[in-house]
DNA sequence: ACCAATAATGAGAATCATTTCCAAAAGTCC
DNA sequence: GGACTTTTGGAAATGATTCTCATTATTGGT
């Protein structure tokens, strides 16, 4: 499974690539393929497992200048090392459970209702601190049905 | 202002201490004071910035055994270095204004309607994924009042 | 297809927040 | 005080990430 990238998707990243004057090689576009076949935001040494031809720097320089260009969000849980995934452009609003125990994280989404309850919360808050508010992270802290 | 820690919030930390077999010293007490009187998480730098006699590896110590004994949490929100504030036993559940821009960190809270919601639904999306939580992170990104 | 001109690659070296070492200092208990 | 255990602090080590730069690939014009 080498390049395994829906067609629009792939579309959609090709043009923001070109709006930023950068192109679409190969190698990011089997590190975009890495990224989007992944189950939740994945580490270096993940993306490097699927992709073991890739070399470390390339992968780092290529996630850096996604990032830049809205195509990747970089995060980070917890000190160690961080986590890498296609930005909610490109995908859909969601959040994270983040395990305690292994430090896997997968995704999870709320209703559009209780997205909602809490974006009216939000911005509430945000006026009151003179906080020009972008988008929310919620993560949920726990233990994995693995670690159980 | 070198000690300067409500007497409650003292003896809880110094029980969380001796419970753990740890030494409540002058040191972790200065370190705790300084977390106390910021606003918002703080960064190592800013933590010697309030007490700048304070040897930069003990700092990094002591916050670690404070870490792991409950009364401190480490708070990592974009790359570059990690935050660290009182733990939510010792202050209230909120959650961080984190200015994209310049980096500052402020905290904010919801109601507790909102937070109960919140709760219910997360606790539903835990359940469908056999995990098992223990807490909720939320923060809003965004441009703090400064960079405006 | 050929040729500049420009951008991307990859292997290794450099960076820098954080951790670890370990001998000296401080706290604890009798 | 003395023996024992924990903490301290300065310096060295660690390790994820970033930078360097010579080589290679890609683009656009001819
Ligand atoms: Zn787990
Ligand atoms: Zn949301
Ligand atoms: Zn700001
Ligand atoms: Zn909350």
């Amino acid at each position: 499974m080498p390049t395994d990238i829906p067609t629009d998707l792939d579309d959609e990243i090709a043009v923001l690539l070109r709006r930023a004057e950068q192109r679409y090689t190969t190698g990011r576009r089997r590190l975009v393929a890495a990224l989007h076949n992944g189950e939740g935001p994945l580490t270096l040494g993940q993306i490097m497992a699927a992709e073991p031809t890739l070399p470390q720097s390339s992968v780092y320089r290529n996630l850096t200048i996604l990032e830049e260009v809205g195509i990747v969000t970089r995060i980070v849980t917890n000190g160690d090392f961080a986590r890498y995934e296609l930005a909610e452009n490109l995908t859909e609003h969601h959040h994270h459970l983040i395990c305690t125990n292994c430090g896997d994280v997968a995704d999870f989404s709320l209703s559009g209702r209780v997205e909602s309850t809490l974006d009216r919360a939000l911005a509430e808050s945000a006026r009151t601190a003179g906080f020009t508010p972008t988008a929310h992270r919620l993560d949920l802290l726990g233990t994995c049905a693995d670690c159980g």
